[in-house]
DNA sequence: CGCTGATGTTCGTCAAATAGAACAGCATGA
DNA sequence: TCATGCTGTTCTATTTGACGAACATCAGCG
């Protein structure tokens, strides 16, 4: 048992860079902001020095982030399954193969739609509904998707599920990509 | 959207105090284990000083908790409904009158417990399963109960409902207290 | 060209957090 | 009773984080 694997030094950088580039603010303004001076701010984003917890409390009122955010690696929220693995399943009667992606939820609405990208076109989708899930199995093509900060490169027939209440993005990186997209909100 | 609202100073005092008593170490024993100084440790758990975040990192290694857990205030996870409050159902055929405590999930298993508790005899239990949750409703007397860090006083006809996988405690204030208990599991 | 207003960086200085030891209090026991 | 070992506190010395200004760099513009 040990839930602090990663001493968050470098992880505070990265996720002080992160977060202000999507809020879409300079460094300057962010230390204005939060009250703090802006060298202070362009050594903790560099990675050096230890901020005490003042300093990073007020970065993250001032990002309008929860603290955890700043300090602690982002959850490895998408979970993959490869074109290939999974459990299958192989019935006896017809003469096809499943494969249990993910086990269906009761009372959850589900909608299916179908998505075809280009490459060059980066499609963001902002937060839906608390608690909502999304699903996709790529068809053809290669997709880059997934929350923002734990994206995933998918191939045809690769799966991928992630939560539909963070910030998340889909990208073609192969002409002709087009997959399915399940979206499940209780 | 304020997701900051309380500067953690007291905060991360009164976690420290607590995590360290559960544990059940000294001041000094866990100054070494996080090899810091137990003069910083001191001062850290009276509230003065604002560490950095190295320092608060080691202490949440030592205590083996996640970090949030010291710089957040505890999650108020229970839920009171006082007697007389909540959504009020009146039969139409029948001459009672119902009120909505919880909408029941389906497939959670329950058990239903009759509890009799005296002052001055604490019943602790330890974390149950994951994702169980414990509903009680007073009869008589007064009790006292709820997460460990989160407690509630509840009276006759008082309902409360907090989650089971957290350590939690059941204490009656009057003599001739009991409650009705409804353990809920997935 | 030089000015203005940004960007983010790197200085020196000061205040503050940390470390280490000395301290008071309270047990246990030879 | 004095010694030993622990509790947690409060000293002082030193390291270090935060501040503020000066800095280099770039962009837009008269």
């Amino acid at each position: 048992m040990a839930p602090e694997p990663t001493p968050p030094l470098a992880t505070i950088a990265a996720a002080l860079r992160y977060e202000r580039q999507r809020v879409g603010i300079s460094l300057t303004e962010l230390a204005r902001r939060a009250g703090i001076a802006k060298s202070t701010l362009s050594q903790l984003e560099s990675g050096v020095g230890n901020p005490s917890v003042e300093t990073l409390w007020a970065l993250g009122v001032a990002l309008d982030v929860p603290f955890s955010r700043l300090v602690e690696p982002p959850a490895t929220t998408v979970r993959v399954v490869r074109a290939g693995d999974g459990p299958r399943i192989r019935s006896e009667h017809a003469d096809f193969v499943g494969t249990l992606l993910t086990a269906g939820a009761a009372h959850a609405r589900r909608d299916v739609y179908l998505i075809e990208l280009e490459p060059g076109r980066v499609r963001t989708a902002d937060p839906h509904t608390p608690r909502s899930v999304e699903h996709v199995v790529v068809g053809a093509g290669r997709l880059r998707c997934g929350p923002e900060r734990d994206q995933v490169e998918l191939g045809p027939g690769d799966y991928a599920t992630f939560p539909g209440d963070a910030p998340h993005r889909y990208e073609a990186l192969a002409p002709g990509t087009f997959a399915v997209l399940v979206m499940e909100h209780p």
